[in-house]
DNA sequence: GCGAAATTCTATAGAGTTATAGAATAATCG
DNA sequence: CGATTATTCTATAACTCTATAGAATTTCGC
């Protein structure tokens, strides 16, 4: 029980520094990383711009926090996905609707993290490129389990057949209205029904 | 054959100017346009930073004329493609290979005027958007055209169709080397392969 | 309520940026 | 060649932005 009183769930130093970074996503969401001021980020918050720099040290730091939440977790997902007993067809609908479903309520996190992790400080930004990698290999080696199983076509690489799944995911999180609970659930319906087909034999 | 004399093929304050659009249009694809300084310009030319102002008076026009360069033409070669007497599955493909043979010579233009264009100043952002539209509604209207003659699926909304397809085609604008001939042109068979079977009745 | 810790504030240093003014140099044309 | 025009340069004003220092205030356990 004594854990309960070291370890509060939701302690307020927490609660603040989550109000702190979704005032971030916000404005870089909206502004971009460089089109975006620290004192932006204050006004949201109603704060002065100083008083920030309580939470982060820089804005880069900002910049990486934000963006950890909007990746966090699509790999581990791809991962369960793709080690699931179920067929590759039924694959790539969960793979779409796994890699869409966070478009419900971390937008600006996905948005901050597709349009933005180029302005990460190197190290980070090399981090996420091999998680971006090792993403894209673990959808094309559920392509390639359903090419040799005869279940989609066989005449496209499988890599670029990733590339342009994800691509066309990608660009719905920037539709407009995308982030009402339902428009997500349109989208996956409209890009699961193109790709499957997409992926036939013919 | 006087006007040869006024109006000689390329001026050299054109080609000048265009060199300077294009040291431009590289400094914005690479670092975005609050991320790149006038400065970073100037330093890709070999030419100190208020010369610049010689041809510009603002950052921004110069944004403004990259985005100008990025766009022009593909309202127009669409509607051509839109009114060709082919059918509906060869104006898909026409209307893929036309988004993306730019590629080939104006990748920089094309991807900042994709990524960049929300910084414009507000009047262009929204001649943009106009265009945007007449753009997206040109294609809904080639789906809807194949849908009529039984040549497409119809259970998908044709707007939503076009939007997919412009999104797989725009992020494949990012893909590492897609500025290289070749794989523009590989580009384009992956998506136009992709985007046809994925428009099929089943 | 009181003392300690957490949080926010004021004030500002210091660096970088856009844009202007006017001088200097290079190109062009008769 | 000399004058006119085109182009680039130096120098700098004015502004914005990030980040730090230290004081003031609020919160919280006892």
């Amino acid at each position: 029980m004594t854990e309960l009183l070291l370890l509060p769930p939701v302690r307020p130093t927490q609660r603040r520094m989550a109000q702190i970074v979704d005032a971030a996503a916000a404005v870089f969401a909206q502004k971009g990383y460089h089109g975006a001021s620290t004192q932006d980020i204050a006004d949201q918050l109603g704060m002065r711009q100083a008083s920030l720099y309580y939470y982060f040290g820089s804005k880069e730091e900002a910049l990486a926090a934000v963006c950890r939440i909007g990746v966090e977790g699509y790999v581990e997902r791809a991962r369960t996905v793709a080690a699931s007993p179920i067929s590759a067809r039924q694959k790539v609908s969960a793979l779409i609707r796994s890699h869409l479903s966070p478009m419900h309520d971390r937008a600006d996190y996905v948005r901050v993290f597709l349009t933005q992790r180029q302005f990460l400080p190197t190290t980070a930004r090399r981090r996420v490129r091999a998680a971006a990698r090792a993403y894209e290999a673990i959808i094309a080696s559920v392509i390639d389990a359903g090419v040799a199983d005869r279940s989609f076509r066989d005449d496209l690489d499988s890599a670029e057949i990733a590339l342009t799944i994800l691509g066309a995911c990608n660009a719905a999180t920037a539709w407009p209205g995308a982030v009402a609970a339902l428009s997500v659930e349109r989208t996956i319906t409209v890009i699961d029904a193109m790709m499957l087909r997409a992926l036939r034999r013919r």
